[in-house]
DNA sequence: TTATTAAAAGATAAAAAGGTCTTTTAATAA
DNA sequence: TTATTAAAAGACCTTTTTATCTTTTAATAA
């Protein structure tokens, strides 16, 4: 469904929500221990990022990476779209080339109503709102102990 | 969501669900150009389904591929398992290691109630009960003129 | 203004997925 | 029983994704 790099996109923005902001940056390396993930596939990841304008960086002493109050407004889809894009979601699910409502492929009406709803899930809520429910539940952000298959 | 052979696969059985049984085979060369996969690759894919009992062959002249009826009793989830195997479906949707309804990830109740209806629907419906629906129902089951992405 | 720090950039490498080709095996029609 | 047909098997190639390493740039603290 995602790739690697968009799960860790989405880790890693959620805990940069919870633990930074403009005063307080996180270098790579705090980053990728914390929510253990390989530190210089973060750093290309970060960059892409930046320039998309999901998070912020800084260079030199005290430098790193932080979000703004702008940064927060930003959704899950747009992480999402910013580094799969969003053809894993708009294409037929078996790849057929014409399939919509009128010439719908075999499991046209099993998918799509899944699709939207999760597509809708992904921008309804801000990373701002995001993260405050995780720090209330108290939920896990971490890869750690995790066998990747 | 799906591996392109897992894509292929569905389709491929469906097609001999519909045009072929135990009297009349199909090549790999027939359904490679019917719904436009690449021959070769087809042919591997063929090979597990084989062993995975989804498909039936035989070698030689008039020889080729073709679903029995005990094979028309499995289920699109069937094909799934036996190509890309069912981890997709059960791993947190982030990635995360430890992640359900007690210690669940940040999308986790989003994407769960999906995961199962969609796991339902596939287990739901034999393929020849879904071979019947297409062919009532006059649906296109080619990739071709399709830009892969 | 210089040394230090940390991100940016870019080149490279390893693994997985996707795709192709050649040889071998088995079925059958002549 | 032999030639032919078509799948099975296995080696091989290409592209994409994932991951690493090195050099450059920018910020700042001393």
């Amino acid at each position: 469904m995602l790739s690697r790099a968009s799960k860790y996109a989405i880790l890693s923005t959620l805990f940069l929500a919870e633990h930074s902001n403009v005063d307080k940056k996180i270098s790579v390396k705090v980053i990728s221990e914390s929510i253990d993930v390989p530190s210089p596939f973060l750093a290309k990841l970060f960059q892409q990022l930046v320039r998309g304008k999901i998070i912020s960086s800084t260079k030199g002493p005290n430098g790193g990476f932080f979000l703004t109050d702008k940064n927060r407004q930003k959704n899950v889809l747009d992480i999402i779209e910013n580094i799969d894009g969003l053809n894993k979601f708009n294409d037929c699910f078996l790849g057929l080339n014409e399939c919509d409502g009128k010439n719908p492929c075999p499991v046209h009406f099993i998918v799509e109503p899944f699709k939207n709803s999760l597509l809708g899930k992904f921008k309804d809520k801000t990373i701002h709102e995001f993260s405050l429910e995780i720090s209330e539940k108290g939920r896990v952000l971490t890869l750690k102990g995790l066998d990747l298959s």
